[in-house]
DNA sequence: ACCGTACATCTTGTTCAACAATCCTTCAAT
DNA sequence: ATTGAAGGATTGTTGAACAAGATGTACGGT
């Protein structure tokens, strides 16, 4: 008879830790203020109050905190010592910043296309798809985010867990410069073409001419978003 | 007579104020904890018990907790529901996927020595005239310095501060492997020579052989690392 | 020996209340 | 208009308290 538990069967359990790990409820604070923040709910300036959220949320003022020192560690909140915490009012250098970021990252794991995983590959095209069903169908918004995940797949050819989390942080705090930002028709539209263009490159295993044309659509994009985007406030108020 | 206080005057008084702002005890506390850690004060596998470091410091459980969420974010500790903080026990998988990111960064921001700032040019060579400094008189400790100094410089060719702190992150990561090793000379010696070969390539302007070579280099010291890393207790049970 | 239970114990998770330090507002005075 | 001083509001930090989960140990059954 068999003898226990193979490595296979550990591992098939280990894939379901994350459905029953309960997190503590700063965690869970911190993931609901961070897509709040991320879904534009709360202005950039905002300042967030520990005792109306903690009000609202049900939770101490402490336990607050720790999800709030958490969200300024990953950007989407900005600490001023005895003001508090405040939404980020990101600047044009935040931009320019980001990009060159996604420019190295994106740049780089989009050149690894040809010796990626398949299914890392897929899910570019994947990402592609969505974007290119949403638009069709005129809802923006849902072009938006399907935008936000090729990016997010093409990162993840570098097939690093810590490259993925890294570009889902710029990503996110992406996401606070757009909800500045007019309507995302006019943004958004023109760039779905271009990832079809970049995602059959990398279906291809062309990781040179996906780089080439993907650092062209980041070009594009930060000047565009530049073109754009004025600071709400300069820094020190009125 | 003058008017006021011009531009010019306000910028200089703009650059003293990182001198005067108090950080607040959580803060300093996080850093304290940081570098302890990445000194290897506390061996990997360490649960910081919050009652003992907390009387330790000075501090209240509820500040030190925010202390040690920072520092799970910047995965310096690991924290478990229910049994607390752990100095991480990095895998071998944590050494690859770490070197992919570097290749990613590294290697991106090398090839952009063309284009660089002079002044972040010279930073690299600086890092490497230490580095050889040190070796000469046999300082190693002093050497390994040196060289993350070196790669920290490489990263900051690409003149991004996100960029640089992604960079001091996963540099203090490897530091916990480091730690692990044997003794530094065996490991260090033979890349200040490398060092010095990719920070000429760096100061000409040739990005291509910089780059590659970097990959090189970067490839080396993964394999090298990996031969002699053994994770010290597997994962779970005694 | 092996397994499961029950219990005692320790540590963490979370809240609450309190106080000091700091900032913001208001208002008076020059 | 600028400065100074009081007052109120918010954050920074602490200490104590309790619930909940984890660990360790002893006991009984097989």
């Amino acid at each position: 008879m068999p003898a226990g538990i193979t490595e296979q069967m550990a591992s098939a359990l280990a894939r379901d830790r994350s459905g029953l790990v309960h997190a503590s409820t700063a965690d869970r604070v911190t993931e609901l203020l961070r897509t709040h923040i991320m879904e534009g709910l709360f202005p950039p300036g905002t300042r967030l109050s520990e005792e109306v959220i903690g009000q609202a949320l049900g939770v101490s003022r402490n336990t607050l905190r720790e999800a709030f020192r958490l969200l300024c560690h990953e950007r989407l909140a900005v600490h001023q010592m005895n003001r508090g915490i405040f939404v980020p009012v990101l600047s044009r250098a935040d931009v320019t910043d980001i990009y060159a970021l996604r420019r190295l990252v994106e740049g780089g794991a989009a050149r690894m296309a040809g010796s990626a995983a398949m299914t890392a590959r897929l899910a570019v095209r994947a990402a592609v798809d969505a974007a290119e069903t949403a638009a069709a169908a005129g809802r923006w918004f849902e072009v938006r985010t399907a935008d936000l995940l090729f990016h997010q797949a093409v990162a993840a050819l570098a097939g690093s867990p810590r490259v993925d989390e890294l570009m889902r942080r710029a990503l996110a705090e992406l996401r606070l410069i757009f909800h500045a930002m007019a309507d995302p028709e006019q943004f958004h539209a023109p760039y779905v073409a271009r990832n079809r263009v970049i995602a059959e490159s990398i279906m291809l295993g062309d990781g040179e001419a996906a780089e080439k044309e993907l650092l062209a659509y980041l070009a594009d994009a930060e000047r565009q978003l530049l073109a754009v985007y004025q600071v709400p406030a300069p820094d020190s108020g009125p």
